[in-house]
RNA sequence: GCACCGUUCGUCUAGGGGUUAGGACACCGCUCUUUCACAGUGGUAACACGGGUUCAAUUCCCGUACGGUGUACCA
C-alpha cells in the first residue's frame, strides 16, 4: 500500500515555524517513500476563521519548498479538500455511530456543564462529563429523549467512550501508549450547531482520504485515544501514528510569539534564505546519523526517516538559525545574490549602480554578515555617498595621527588607476603617505579607512578602494580635509 | 489535581551494557589578517536523582524529581 499522508492546518492565521516542520515531516515521508502528500484544511470552527490565511499558508509552505499532491489548491481524487465542504458527511458518519451505539444524544447546556466541572473541581477529581448524572440519550430515557429531539432542542453527539478498557496503540516515534477508557473524555463529536468537532471530522477523512500515516505535533498525543475509539467504533483500521516532538521557547514552553519570531513569513521577511529555515527546523527533532548538517530538499528527502526523529522537544535557536543562514549566503551563486540585492539598493534610497558592481560588493563582504541585506548596511559606503557619522571613538582614532592631513593629501595626489591596479603600487603610495606623515606605514590604514568608510571594521582595506574608485576616494578626502 | 509524553555540554544532537561520552551553534584562547570577519587550531562544558538487574549501567527495569503537553460545543 503506498503511503499517503496529509498536512491539516486551520485556517486561523499565519503559518507557525513549527506548523512548517509538521508539514514538512509529512512530505519528507512521503517523498522518500514515493507517496502522495496531502492538503487538507481544517476549518470547522467558523468562530475562529481567518480571512486570507488559507492562501498565506500555502504561499509560505510554497516559499519553503513544501508542496501537495492533492489539496484545494490542486484538486484529487479524495476531494473536497476543505472540511467546510464536508458537513454532510460528518452528519452522516456522527449518526452512524449513535445507530451503533458508541455516541449518543446529550442535552446539557453550556452552564449545566460549567457547574459539573465546578463541582469535580472542587471535589477534586478530574474534570469530565458525567454521562450518569447530566441530560443524555441514557438519563433520559429513549422517550424522553426522541421527544427533546422532536422537539428541536439543542442538542450535540457525543461518543460513548468504552470504560474500563485500555486504550492503545503503537507510536512510530514513542513506541506503545496505553491509556485507560476511564480517563478518556465523553467528547463531542457533533455540536448543537451540527458542525463536527476536530476529532470527529478528523478521523472522518483521514479514513475516506486513505490515510496511511498521520504525521503531527505531540500536542494531538493526549487525544489520539479517542481517536482510536472512533475508528473502533466505524470499524476501521486505524492509520500509523506519528507524534513529532514540539519546538519550543528558551524557557522550554511550547514555541510561541513573545520569544522571537513564529511565523515563517517573518521568517521570510528578515532575509532567511528558505533552504536554509528548511535545514534548520528539519534538524530539529531529527538528525540523519551522520554529522552532516547541511542538506537541500532533495537530500533531505532520500535521507529522511521517522526512526530518527526524536522523543524530547527541541528549543529553537535563533541564533543556530542565523549561523546556517550566513553559510547558505556564502554558499550561494553570488549573480544569484546580486539580483535579489540589486533592486533593494534602489529602495533604500542608493543611486544607481550597476549589478555586477553589486556582486563585487557582495563577494567581497558576504563572509562577514548573516543575512543578504544586512549587505546594504554593511558597505553603504560602497553604495551611497552619505556616509555613517564618525563615533567617537572613531574621531579619537584620527586624532592620533597630528599629520594625519599631510598623509591624505599624499594619498589623495597619488591616487590613479594605477597606483589601485595592483596591491603592491597601492602599498608603494602608503609608504610615501607614511613617509610624508612620518609615521608608520601600519598608523595609517585604520585612519585611511575611517576617513574613506567612516567604519573601524570592514574587508580587506585595498580591495574596498578599489570599489570606491579614484574619484569618490578623491571626493571623501576632499571632505576630510575640509574638515 | 488527573492523564500522557519527555530528561546526554548553555542550545541542537551522536552514542549506547565496558568509549579519553563524539559533532555542531554559542563562548574563550592561539595562528592568519596592520581591522573585523572567514579559515585553521586548541579549550571550557553534559549522561537529573535514588534504587535494582549485571562482573560491569550514562545505556536495561522500577521509583523520585523536574519539565512539557493535554484536560473546550478550539484545532
Amino acid at each position: 500500500m503506498s503511503v499517503r499522508v496529509r498536512f491539516a492546518p486551520s485556517p486561523t492565521g499565519f503559518l507557525h515555524i513549527g506548523s512548517l516542520r509538521t508539514a514538512l515531516y509529512n512530505y519528507l515521508f512521503a517523498k522518500h517513500h514515493g507517496g502522495t502528500c496531502i492538503l487538507r484544511i481544517e476549518d470547522t470552527d467558523r468562530t475562529r476563521f481567518v480571512e486570507g490565511a488559507i492562501e498565506e499558508q500555502i504561499s509560505s509552505l510554497a516559499w519553503a519548498g513544501v508542496t501537495f499532491d492533492e489539496g484545494p489548491h490542486v484538486g484529487g481524487n479524495h476531494g473536497p479538500y476543505t472540511q467546510s465542504e464536508r458537513f454532510d458527511l460528518y452528519r452522516e458518519y456522527g449518526m452512524k455511530l449513535v445507530g451503533n451505539g458508541t455516541a449518543y444524544y446529550a442535552f446539557d447546556t453550556s452552564e449545566e456543564l460549567d457547574a459539573m466541572r465546578l463541582r469535580q473541581q472542587n471535589a477534586g477529581i478530574a474534570p469530565k462529563y458525567d454521562r450518569s448524572s447530566m441530560r443524555n440519550q441514557y438519563t433520559l430515557g429513549e422517550l424522553e429523549t426522541a421527544r427533546l429531539l422532536e422537539e428541536g432542542a439543542m442538542h450535540v453527539i457525543r461518543l460513548k467512550v468504552p470504560l474500563q478498557q485500555d486504550i492503545r496503540f503503537n507510536d512510530l516515534i514513542r513506541g506503545e501508549v496505553v491509556v485507560n477508557g476511564r480517563e478518556i473524555d465523553d467528547q463531542i463529536l457533533l455540536k448543537s450547531d451540527g458542525f463536527p468537532t476536530y476529532h470527529l471530522a478528523n478521523v472522518v477523512d483521514d479514513h475516506l482520504m486513505e490515510i496511511t500515516h498521520v504525521i503531527r505535533a505531540e500536542e494531538w498525543l493526549p487525544s489520539t485515544p479517542k481517536h482510536i475509539i472512533l475508528y473502533q467504533a466505524f470499524g476501521w483500521e486505524p492509520p500509523k501514528f506519528a507524534h513529532v516532538p514540539l519546538l519550543l521557547n528558551p524557557d522550554r514552553s511550547k514555541m510561541s510569539k513573545r520569544h522571537g519570531d513564529v511565523m515563517v513569513r517573518d521568517f521570510a521577511a528578515k532575509g532567511f534564505f528558505p533552504e536554509a529555515l528548511v535545514n534548520f527546523v528539519a534538524l530539529c527533532g531529527w538528525n540523519p546519523g551522520t554529522d552532516n548538517e547541511f542538506f537541500s530538499m532533495q537530500e533531505l528527502i532520500d535521507s529522511f526517516g521517522l526512526d530518527r526523529v526524536n522523543k524530547a522537544g527541541a528549543v529553537f535557536d535563533y541564533q543556530k538559525l542565523n549561523w546556517m543562514n550566513g553559510e547558505y549566503l556564502k554558499k550561494r551563486n553570488v549573480h544569484d545574490l546580486a539580483r535579489e540585492l540589486h533592486p533593494k539598493l534602489l529602495e533604500r534610497g542608493y543611486p544607481y549602480v550597476s549589478e555586477s558592481y553589486v556582486a563585487d560588493v557582495i563577494e567581497l563582504v558576504r563572509e562577514r554578515v548573516a543575512f543578504l541585506a544586512d549587505i546594504s548596511e554593511f558597505a553603504d559606503y560602497l553604495f551611497g555617498d552619505t556616509l555613517a557619522p564618525l563615533t567617537p571613538e572613531a574621531q579619537e582614532v584620527l586624532a592620533k595621527v597630528p599629520t594625519l592631513k599631510t598623509a591624505i593629501e599624499t594619498f589623495k595626489t597619488g591616487l590613479s588607476l594605477e597606483t589601485l591596479a595592483s596591491q603592491d603600487a597601492f602599498k608603494g603610495l602608503a609608504q610615501s603617505a607614511a613617509d610624508a606623515a612620518g609615521v608608520k606605514q601600519g598608523a595609517l590604514m585604520k585612519p585611511l579607512r575611517l576617513v574613506l568608510t567612516h567604519r573601524e571594521v570592514g574587508a580587506d582595506l585595498f580591495r574596498t578602494l578599489q570599489l570606491i574608485g579614484v574619484e569618490r576616494c578623491v571626493q571623501r578626502f576632499d571632505a576630510f580635509l575640509a574638515g
